[in-house]
DNA sequence: CTGAAAGCGCTAACAG
DNA sequence: CTGTTAGCGCTTTCAG
């Protein structure tokens, strides 16, 4: 149905290799005479005909297509701007270089090898990869490059690059900046279901290293129901930190729904400084974690090892930088009152 | 450099055809014993053979693929969660069914058919499709199936499958609601540079139709920085309807800057009430449209339609409904009062 | 029951 | 300077 280049070959009285010549100017052994381009670029044009890609990528065994995975797509927890920034950074380097961005399905099954190895995928960008055994494995056996984003690199080295932000500076200076204001003693807060992400992980980690024994860790449900009755125990914390942008603005409502003012009777920070943070009330102290940049960055790494590039470095990590907004204060009955 | 089919067919001592039909069981007319497939198998499982998906493309003139476009991506007017849920949506309909997702740059200059035509997309999902003549013509001449999603049918009819929200029952209920309430002067609020998208369009005609008498229409800029003044103007508004989320989130800012309480001196209404609604100070009272419900709509009426079954309508609108929340009240100053 | 062979639409060596 | 031709890796019809 299609019109093919063979048609416009037919058509203009040529070869199919003057026509591709013509059309594309791609081999150098291959001259033809202006008139000869221009008499077929006219019956390319009046046939309609438009070059075939899948013909064209299996022949040259290129797609410029490149391959994005989320391990959990669609659970909000990493903030209501975090998959739009990303996709944003992602798209707007590929676009600009002429490849096309594919959604993969969440790795399904075995077959993720089978997906990476069919051909139609020149790299792949895979967020919040997990950090077992298999998954180390799989990279290692992938034909293609993978970059990991949001990812702490693993201790072991791999063939993949990680890009991710610098979990353990963005909590410190969330600590730093509650010590410094006064709060003796301080919690970190992170839902159960999401005890197991390496984010989680690694910020918890951070924490028990940056509060030392002005830190406790405090683990509860999703809905974070078990505020009340914490806060009505009289704890000593003056101050929580949420894992993540999402927690802290749970909390935030909890805090509200109890009846407990933020900041004067607790400060609140979150992870993850996007619009979002203005939209709270009070608007949320947090940590920023450049996610566009990160994104960006990770998109020009795979596209220059695409290039056949090897990368600067296997592992890029992002500082993070704390936006101070109306969520924290000084504690109200703070040690300091002589 | 990876194996292909031919290679396992060597090492199995077979032939292509044979290899084929072992593992993928495809023509009829091909018949192999059960010994010599499982031959076969093994010879693939130990060279680690991964079919070669754009050459299965070529050949079968198919690709297993849909293409996803943005008119205007990366503009956060639709709300923070606009396009998570959506590629939520697209997402798990299309994966179900073994589909892959493409994003595609949105719409580069005028190869838009070269794209669509290239044999890599079986259809594509067109957001926010602009109205004008030359995409009407486009659509026309596009080879593959459209669906175009949060777009209004155009008055003419088209190849193209519209699904979009309700704009003028979902106006109906915000304006009713606060007709109800007692407001006897309601505007109608976007920005400057959202005038002309079809949906500022449509929902600024139903408002007018609507609210009739009782309505009037407010252009600011994107900040909305001509909230104060307006209202020391002592309008005789009482209550206004943001054509989107962001708008309505972006004017509760504005009044709490100005220190004008809401509800208590000014009634807000936003459209689209996504899980960003929760989380405003106070929360924000808006027309609910089912995004993902809408597009997995889409999706499906696209995925249908590939399989080449005409739609069952060339249209479909989704109604809106209206989530009360705290940003809407009873005037202060009604007129009721006798 | 099996293998040879003809393409899908395109490109780039090669020979003329 | 141009055209013929051999594939890219796969499927499937056809002859053995």
């Amino acid at each position: 149905m299609a019109v093919t280049l063979k048609a416009v070959a037919l058509a203009a009285g040529v070869s199919t290799a003057a026509v591709s010549k013509a059309l594309h100017g791609g081999g150098k052994n291959v001259r033809i005479s202006e008139d000869c381009a221009n008499r077929i670029r006219k019956v390319a044009e009046d046939l309609n005909y438009r070059p075939n890609a899948v013909a064209r990528n299996l022949r040259g065994q290129r797609t410029h297509n490149v391959g994005l995975i989320f391990e959990n797509f669609g659970s909000f927890a990493d903030g209501p701007l975090y998959y739009t920034l990303l996709l944003d950074g992602i798209g707007q380097t590929l676009f600009k270089q002429h490849y096309r961005l594919t959604i993969l399905p969440e790795l399904q099954s075995e077959n993720i090898l089978g997906t990476f190895g069919d051909g139609q995928l020149e790299g792949v960008i895979w967020c919040k990869l997990a950090r077992d055994e298999a998954t180390l494995q799989l990279i290692h056996d992938c034909p293609i490059p993978i970059v990991a984003l949001n990812a702490p690199a693993p201790v072991a080295a791999t063939e993949a690059v990680f890009v991710s932000c610098d979990n353990e500076n963005g909590i410190q200076l969330a600590v730093r900046h509650l010590l410094e204001m006064g709060h003796k003693k301080i919690a970190f807060l992170y839902e159960k279901e999401d005890a197991n992400t390496p984010d989680t992980v690694s910020r918890r980690e951070a924490f028990v290293a940056a509060a030392g024994d002005a830190g406790s860790v405090i683990e509860w449900g999703w809905k974070l129901t078990e505020f009340e009755k914490w806060w009505a125990g009289n704890p000593e914390e003056t101050a929580i930190i949420g894992w993540s942008e999402r927690t802290a603005g749970q909390l935030l409502r909890q805090c509200k729904a109890a009846g407990v003012s933020v900041p004067d009777k607790l400060s609140v920070v979150g992870f993850d400084s996007t619009p979002f943070c203005e939209t709270t009330q009070p608007r949320l102290t947090a940590v920023r974690q450049p996610i566009q940049e990160m994104a960006i960055r990770a998109t020009e790494t795979l596209l220059s090892m695409i290039g056949g590039n090897r990368p600067q470095s296997s592992s890029f990590l992002f500082p993070c930088s704390l936006d101070v907004r109306d969520s924290t204060a000084p504690p109200q009955s703070g040690g300091v009152i002589i």
